[in-house]
RNA sequence: GCGCCUGUAGCUCAGCUGGAUAGAGCAGCGGACUUCUAAUCCGCAGGUCGGGUGUUCGAAUCACCCCAGGCGCGCCA
């Protein structure tokens, strides 16, 4: 709806400039938007307020000269006028509301798909743990948040690809190894010397039984026992955040590994480009990357004295590489502690030639957990820790998803078990699907009464009169372009909020019907039955859609 | 010390990239089930949007300066 008003304005003001009743010039940035107030009509501008610098004339000046030279074709609108300072207000023909109605239920599952994506190459990397030790709520919250971004994203027309990248080169898989077979060692040896930085969690211990069950490691020297270890405790761990993800409902197109870079030779061709850029300088024995040049506070060692290289070394490639791939756009999602890297990441891309928004990156805050009203300490190192896989085995997928979505990735998250694990109306997730599964219901007693969706609506719909109904109308409207907001600006939170107005408003309209009968949506009045059900229809196909992008189920019956 | 993030009702947070009278949930108080599901709804109460200065028709939103909290500043990953 707010994009054929954008279109209606849009030919107005070419309408005002080609008879010269305004002076053709640049069109700033305007909003059309949902009054909070209802007086002031269904949609309302600031155009004439932005125009008016350029303009040289005042606001309500330009806004008169657009309200009398509307170029509506369509009948589009019921009326338009012009507020102090400079807004227009807008109120929508009813037949056009009626009209999304019938829009709605012939498209459903697709309703709220649109094109403006431009089958863009995205290509999003989350998640991305060190396989190292389990998925730890952190990681479910960027899980939530990366998957759900990405149906959006697919929904709203971007070519999205859904990418893990596995840190499986570095010092923390060594680690890794040595903990699991210190672990093997202190089985018949207590005192056997455990790593200072070890992984301290039971998990190694079974991961130690289960390797020295496959593989004789008494029969290797140490060495080969350890890589030994490394390796298979490395790719058990994969394997079991493989089916964490699986379980979460968060699939991934790439498992990128960290250890191909090198194999591939990609880390050389890197190296050599920089070089020919003149980015790179020795000093002390190690090589130096000019990030400085580009916005970072210094400049990076990307291979160190001793030879080895840099994690930053293998990320830069990494990311060269993704463009390679063909990707016209790079989104990650990194933990928090991680935000004073980006600045060096995007001042190396920015040395490669890219421009400055090819990656965006979105950092996650903590989940704080509680429970009995105190805080859990978690500590990975420690291991001592709630994994992801005992939350969702606790509270379940539909609740953890939306719960870590109920807040902006940049803010810290508190999240109670206590009262995510009651199945009541605390919980807010259910107060969405109830709604959904209330209207599913509504319809059993319907087909039980013999009324059904009306095929042909058409003359029906003028029957939705109540405010109430008006209002539900112009929410589930407004579905599509809440979608391109958020993928205009990468906020999947927004839609938790956007379908628990929607249920309450849906609650609300229930309501009125244990009052009075004839706001029943199944009343003695058959035509008045079938328009309502046809909202209750829309209504459910939008908040289907809307879980479904969150990747929360809808139930039928609750 | 430098950088990033946060600061909105008693608590947890939204606030549509600068719009008109700042919202929701929880907690508190008072109401609504012979009913299409009470996992619901209605009402009351609750605010110096951390503080200040500025930018302009207009600021919770933008800029600058303070205050408070979190995180990051390795030839670690």
């Amino acid at each position: 709806m707010k994009s054929k008003l954008n279109a209606v304005l849009k030919s107005t003001i070419d309408h005002c400039f080609e008879c010269g009743f305004l002076n053709k010039t640049h069109i700033p940035d305007y909003v059309i938007e949902v009054p909070n107030n209802p007086d002031h009509g269904h949609f309302a501008t600031n155009l004439p307020l932005t125009l008016a610098s350029s303009q040289k004339r005042s606001p309500m000046e330009i806004a008169s000269v657009m309200v009398d030279n509307l170029m509506d074709e369509e009948n589009l609108l019921e009326n338009a006028e012009v507020a102090a300072p400079g807004f227009i207000n807008f109120r929508i023909n009813p037949d056009k509301w009626y009209g999304i109605l019938s829009d709605i239920v012939r498209l459903k599952g697709d309703y709220g798909q649109n094109r403006t994506g431009n089958n863009q190459k995205v290509l999003v990397e989350f998640v991305s743990a060190n396989p190292t030790g389990p998925l730890h709520l952190g990681h479910g919250r960027g899980a939530a948040l990366g998957d759900t971004l990405c149906r959006i994203l697919s929904f709203c027309g971007y070519d999205v690809a859904r990418e893990f990248y596995i840190n499986d080169a570095g010092q923390q898989t060594k680690m890794l190894g040595e903990s699991i077979f210190s672990r093997f060692m202190q089985m018949n040896n207590p005192d056997f010397p455990f790593p200072e930085n070890g992984y301290h969690g039971d998990y190694i211990l079974d991961l130690a039984k289960t390797i020295s069950g496959k593989v004789n490691l008494n029969e290797m020297s140490e060495q080969e026992a350890i890589d030994s270890c490394t390796r298979e405790g490395k790719e058990i761990m994969l394997e079991e955040t493989k089916q964490d993800l699986a379980q979460f409902r968060v699939p991934f197109d790439f498992w990128y590994s960290e250890s191909d870079l090198f194999s591939s030779g990609l880390l050389e061709d890197t190296l050599e480009k920089l070089k020919r850029k003149k980015q790179l300088y020795e000093n002390e024995g190690a090589l130096w990357i000019k990030t400085s040049d580009f916005g970072d506070d210094k400049d990076r060692v990307i291979r160190k004295k001793d030879g080895e290289f840099t994690y930053f070394a293998s990320d830069i490639s990494y990311h060269l590489e993704k463009q390679k791939r063909g990707f016209a756009r790079a989104i990650n999602i990194w933990g928090a502690d991680h935000h004073g890297y980006i600045p060096r990441v995007k001042a190396a891309l920015s040395a490669h030639g890219f421009s400055e928004n090819w990656l965006s990156v979105l950092l996650v805050q903590l989940v704080k957990l509680w429970r009995d009203g105190q805080e859990i300490k978690m500590s990975k190192r420690a291991g001592d820790f709630v994994t992801l896989r005992e939350l969702v085995d606790e509270v379940g997928v539909d609740a953890v998803r939306f719960i870590f979505l109920t807040k902006n990735h940049d803010s810290p998250l508190d999240f109670d078990i206590d009262l995510v694990k009651k199945q009541d109306s605390d919980n807010p997730v259910y107060y969405v699907q109830y709604a959904h599964a209330r209207i599913c219901s509504i319809f059993r007693k319907a087909n039980s009464e013999g009324i059904s969706l009306p095929e042909k609506p058409d003359g029906l719909l003028k029957r939705l009169a109540l405010d109430e109904e008006m209002a539900l109308i112009r929410i589930i409207a407004g579905f599509p372009s809440l979608l391109e907001d958020i993928s205009g600006a990468l906020e999947p939170h927004r839609l938790t909020y956007y379908l628990t107005d929607l249920a309450a408003s849906f609650h609300r309209y229930f309501n009125l019907g244990t009052k009075v009968p004839d706001y029943r949506i199944v009343t003695n009045d058959r035509t008045m039955s079938q328009a309502r059900l046809f909202l209750a229809q829309a209504i459910r196909i939008v908040i289907a859609n809307g879980l479904e992008l969150l990747g929360i189920s809808a139930p039928e019956r609750m």
